[in-house]
DNA sequence: GATGAATGAGCGTTCATTCAT
DNA sequence: AATGAATGAACGCTCATTCAT
């Protein structure tokens, strides 16, 4: 994570370090974005860089860290695991159309997601990795005080099924876009109801 | 694809490749793993590994066509999608608790599956991956044709949605085992059961 | 051509720069010499001359060009095209004259020229080559104004031949002189009168 | 020069050996060419060829004198200097259409002489260059002796003269033949006149 | 605070050549 | 007479990182 430092920058000027590092690593994943031409393209020089970030993992942590919190913050408390005490699966319903909603709004996120894929489990990472299983871990136990979500496996398990089948739409989402559509398609209901039920005939007991 | 020159090595060396490949490309990925470092762990030089592979790319395809070959063969014919008339999910039954022992024997080609994340859309390895898919479309049809497998979504999403699935079971898997443990586990009947109940979850009508 | 910060770099480090690449290129021609033995040569780690310099390409486009460049200077404007009235033929004799010496006092752009023999249609070259062609027609075109220089053949051709011819002499001084000189000798007249001849030979009308 | 084994080879080899070998020098020039490509291309084993060639020198050596040889015996004595009596610049336009009809069947000799470009001077092919010189130079002794060649000039520089004013010319035709022509276009009387006046221009008294 | 010059190990790959069989 | 496996130095180039100023 960044020295304190950095937080004293002139916001234009964190901002677009963290743009230009979300689209190189998005693009091109950790290893293969090259740190020198973030460096460059953010227009900085080599020595401020190392003065603001310990390395080029430090970077890349920070880069996700901030995506993930743009995304929540965009979600309003709706990420953080809450019981409006209606039915399980529209609450569901609702999280998941804010989610795809934020995905359109930062479809970087997403990509992000990929982009470390050999990285994830460096235990620098493992902070920001941990929170989203937490979170999902959360969801999943409202579900469970509902009777909405089965109890008879670890919980550890569901959440990987969530990110998994989560992971595995979202690349068939992608693969039978064509290919010069910018940004992500409006939401179709009846693909998120489709989405939904997916999760539920994982979860539901 | 390696050289024909490659198959008359003696066993031991060729062997000794594979190893050495798969173990580096397993633990680092396609990129990140030193085709350098890998030509020296094998023991050889330079000018011989260049004489019976192309070049990187050609000993990742053949390492990963071997460990899927390998895999595959440990399967006898069950893998060949076909249809002995049983209930379809007795049937899948069968085929996942054959594909466990398989990965307990072959633990390398879970591995590999995700060391080529970022490359697995080049043209040389497409072959290999196309393979796979086909084959699960393959199985998912006959549970179509036996009425066990829903048609109301695409075939692809279909088959993204199982290697999703399976991809997590897999990282689960791992992620949960000791790690002193050499290899994997027993094949433990309930925890077959439980993932056949969750393809069946995903994928009956 | 390299970056602008070569340019601040000490000024004898830039000469030994230019004198060992000159050299290289010059010996061996550009496919031969060797890059890194060129950094060698100069005392410089490999990443301080891409530092400086794109490529191997980028590195001799610049030498040839300082040679060309410290020529062109040390003929003052006399090597752009002009005409001051005196007679085609003596104005040419002039011309040579000086070129004469310029070659004395930089005699690597001579041999330069033979360096870069299979590479010279590449399009990073293309500006240096053009830009002698240009002159050259230049000067032939003063020369057809004067009546001096025939008409009936294409440009082209005749800047074809003048620039072979001038390779020839330069061949032919390089082969006969005596192997132990330094430089080249001094100007002859009538070595001079002779060379003029031959290319008035070739070109009036 | 290949050892006397290599004699002995089929017919269909050696000459196998040596489009090969020409072709590859040709299009590429020696360093350029890869002597690994060249055998594989003649489909013999690296063993074999190291047999009946030294090395890469002597396979270009014995390359380029073949491809003088076969040009020389397809001019039938024309090219060894001779007198028939006639005026001398009869004899060069007769001799120049033989040659240019002769470069049409063997457009590799013309390619071959590029190919050596930064080697000509290695002491293994100085027998070949000095060949054609000598040649060049009984020719020219032959116009002296006529009264039609001046006796000025050192033979040397006639020679030297000779040579870069073929050479210009070829580059010219070249690159102004039209990209997709297959082989080399018809001879033109009006070209060849041309071309013989270029060199009486130099050359007469 | 901030710069940018300097580093050198490492990358994947090509090469002409040797030599045991 | 012939093979082809083996070699390892050298190639042009990229990289994340350091540090004197």
């Amino acid at each position: 994570m960044p020295r304190p430092r950095f937080h004293s920058l002139a916001p234009e000027v964190r901002q677009k370090i963290l743009d230009v590092a979300a689209q190189a690593f998005a693009e091109q994943g950790f290893h293969e974005a090259s740190y020198n031409g973030i460096i460059q393209a953010a227009g900085m020089s080599k020595g401020s860089f190392y003065y603001y970030f310990d390395d080029k993992m430090d970077l890349f942590a920070f880069t996700v860290q901030q995506a993930m919190q743009e995304a929540a913050e965009s979600l309003g408390g709706l990420w953080d695991a809450h019981d409006d005490g209606r039915d399980f699966w529209v609450q569901v319903l609702d999280l998941c159309e804010q989610l795809f909603q934020a995905a359109m709004r930062h479809p970087r996120v997403v990509l992000l997601a990929k982009a470390g894929v050999g990285v994830w489990d460096n235990p620098r990472l493992r902070a920001l990795t941990e929170g989203g299983n937490e979170r999902m871990a959360a969801i999943l136990a409202v579900g469970q005080a509902h009777g909405a979500v089965r109890t008879d496996l670890p919980m550890a398990l569901l959440v990987a099924l969530c990110m998994g089948l989560g992971e595995s739409m979202d690349r068939f989402t992608l693969a039978t876009m064509p290919a010069d559509a910018k940004g992500l398609p409006e939401v179709d209901p009846a693909y998120l109801e489709m989405s939904v039920d997916l999760f539920r005939r994982l979860l539901q007991p």
